[in-house]
DNA sequence: TAGGCCCTGGACAACGTTGTCAAGAGAATG
DNA sequence: CATTCTCTTGACAACGTTGTCCAGGGCCTA
């Protein structure tokens, strides 16, 4: 019987190692390390030596183990909702930029709007020991962050304020914004508006819906039950809710979109409408300027930027207390949100 | 002078290790990993008092050793051109999910379409030993990834070609479309077509470059030089190559955008311009239907889907001689692509 | 020429985990 | 009661890298 070869084909198809590296040089493995992170204390002579054997072996450094090693993985978590979300892929990229001056790498997961799933992302990327996150979060509470948080793992949540815990937060104002693009509706003559947002224990959907109830307030209507809608964002949910606004006795004369998603929908629905019913949608949109859209723009590069800048912040050492930045926002009058009221 | 204490402070912010668990829960060290990894063998008892000493001191295993020790990272990196384009948006979570299915993370990466950010982020990527790589090629010479598969990285290209490397490949076919596309057009009624497209050094700019030469030859048509136009695909290059095309005795009366980026900034030229011209984009858009454009289609979902399940199906063993898939597009007429020359 | 210093290079431990193996405690069997 | 077998448990090495520390050689100085 053969001996038993029990390593015989390593793990990483026999890459080879630092100690092969070392002895086809003819040199120590701690002259090996030396010349691959470029520490002084080389001759030429050496170096020359030891590069060639990294060539001609092919070898290239085990970051794993050089994570072990160092304790940090020069890697970062982002935790959002869905990357083929038109909303998050600047945002991501915008993230990812940041990083990559810092030379970190960027691991990306999206939730899907679930609280457990989210949870089950951010451990991941804790037990791989990320050194830092950025979180959209979608549940809302994350004190099962905690430990985490206090063992040292910098984290940022953005576009929505973590739940029960103290962390850095970076969002935009969806209160204002939602202010504002009803109160636009109102100024250009409406006073029937219908609102379509998100599932309520979404955060920025409360908070935009409070700015349509600040709005309509303000300008001395009182809100109908029938006039507003929360839930999930599919288009069939959304279109059933835009066209039971739309008719009856009591229809709308105005839709405020409480996200892209919505928006997009009810264009879709308006245009198939006989009457001329005003929009002003939260988020912009590709194209929208064509359409001639009214939308509530955020920045979500900026967000990104934020985010990350101040996630950096922290990794380098910043140890102010936890800070809460909100965002403008910013109506862009493309026509739709003019129209009167017929 | 105190004594030097020099890992008093240790890098994860003095995480618990399993030896603390192991101490804490009085058992040994291989108990305690026996239990964390749900290993037979332990007695309800034992396995009771584990549990507790590592809820009690917030323990959380390490994947980076874990990954050392395995040679395994669960984990799978994707780089493409750029994560804030709508395109990728769909792909890269396509492939996240796939990644989900089988326990693995997604490190992702854009490389702004620059070869040379390209390589260096893949080889980031392979010094991290990631199990496998998706990439959206933006150089045209893979050699440098070689020694990387033959150590047994698992590689995908996606979109476009390998260069001078013999690999797995998942693209979309881009003649055809481009052909299908410029035909529609000719069946219209048009003689007289122009071509804006992506950088030619870019795979799929030259193969709908050769579709659209391709359609014309069959028609019998002679391609002018000024009718075609290959470059960086930002507003201001293709806005002025548009432009040209629609001056001019020799204008044009119909456009074949070459990608989603050239198509947005071709439908913004024709709606400011006052003849009616044909357009058919590459790439479908969100909205596209509302603004009634013609496209070609390309299912960026399925192609990252593909492309993972591919990848995933060589981790696990499959062995077959490199393939290269190739995915149908799709017309959709919508309007702008069925308007007669005027 | 002897002594001291600097510079290069290497041996060794450690990072936190998992695979291997063996020991010990009971239980089952003769 | 002796023996074997099963089951639980822990000691130990190994993964590939980097930090610490020491040795030896060359060079300078007195």
């Amino acid at each position: 019987m053969a001996e038993t070869a029990r390593h015989s084909e390593s793990r990483y198809g026999n890459r080879p190692t630092m100690k092969d590296v070392a002895a086809r040089a003819g040199v120590g493995l701690k002259t090996v390390s030396r010349v691959v992170n470029s520490e002084p204390g080389v001759t030429p002579d050496t170096e020359r030596r030891v590069q060639e054997a990294i060539e001609a072996l092919g070898f290239r450094r085990n970051d794993s183990a050089r994570v072990l090693r160092k304790g940090r993985t020069a890697s970062i978590g982002l935790v959002l909702e869905d990357l083929a979300d038109p909303f998050y892929g600047p945002l991501s990229r915008a993230v990812e930029e940041v990083a990559r001056a810092h030379g970190a790498l960027l691991i990306n997961g999206s939730s899907a709007e679930d609280p457990e799933r989210e949870q089950e992302l951010v451990l991941a990327l804790c037990a791989r020991r990320v050194d830092g996150l950025i979180v959209i979060p979608a549940g809302d509470d994350h004190r099962y962050l905690e430990p985490e948080m206090k063992a040292g793992i910098a984290t940022v949540f953005v576009d929505r304020p973590a739940g029960r815990v103290d962390a850095d937060m970076v969002l935009s104002d969806s209160f204002g914004g939602a202010r504002a693009g009803v109160a636009h509706l109102v100024a250009h003559g409406h006073r029937r508006i219908g609102f379509i947002g998100d599932q309520p224990r979404i955060h920025t959907a409360t908070e935009r819906l409070r700015g349509y109830h600040a709005a309509l307030a303000d300008a001395g209507i009182e809100v109908e039950d029938a006039w507003v809608s929360l839930g999930p964002t599919d288009p069939a949910r959304v279109r059933a809710a835009a066209e039971a606004m739309l008719t009856g006795p009591e229809a709308v004369t105005a839709l405020f979109a409480g996200n892209n998603r919505v928006t997009v929908t009810a264009v879709r629905v308006l245009a198939e409408c006989d009457r001329r019913i005003a929009l002003v949608g939260f988020d912009d949109i590709e194209l929208a300027d064509l359409l001639g859209i009214t939308v509530i723009s955020q920045d979500a590069a900026a967000v990104g930027r934020t985010a990350a800048e101040h996630l950096f912040r922290r990794l380098d050492g910043a140890a102010h207390a936890p800070a809460r930045v909100e965002l403008p926002t910013r109506l862009i009058p493309r026509g739709s949100g003019e129209l009167p009221p017929e």
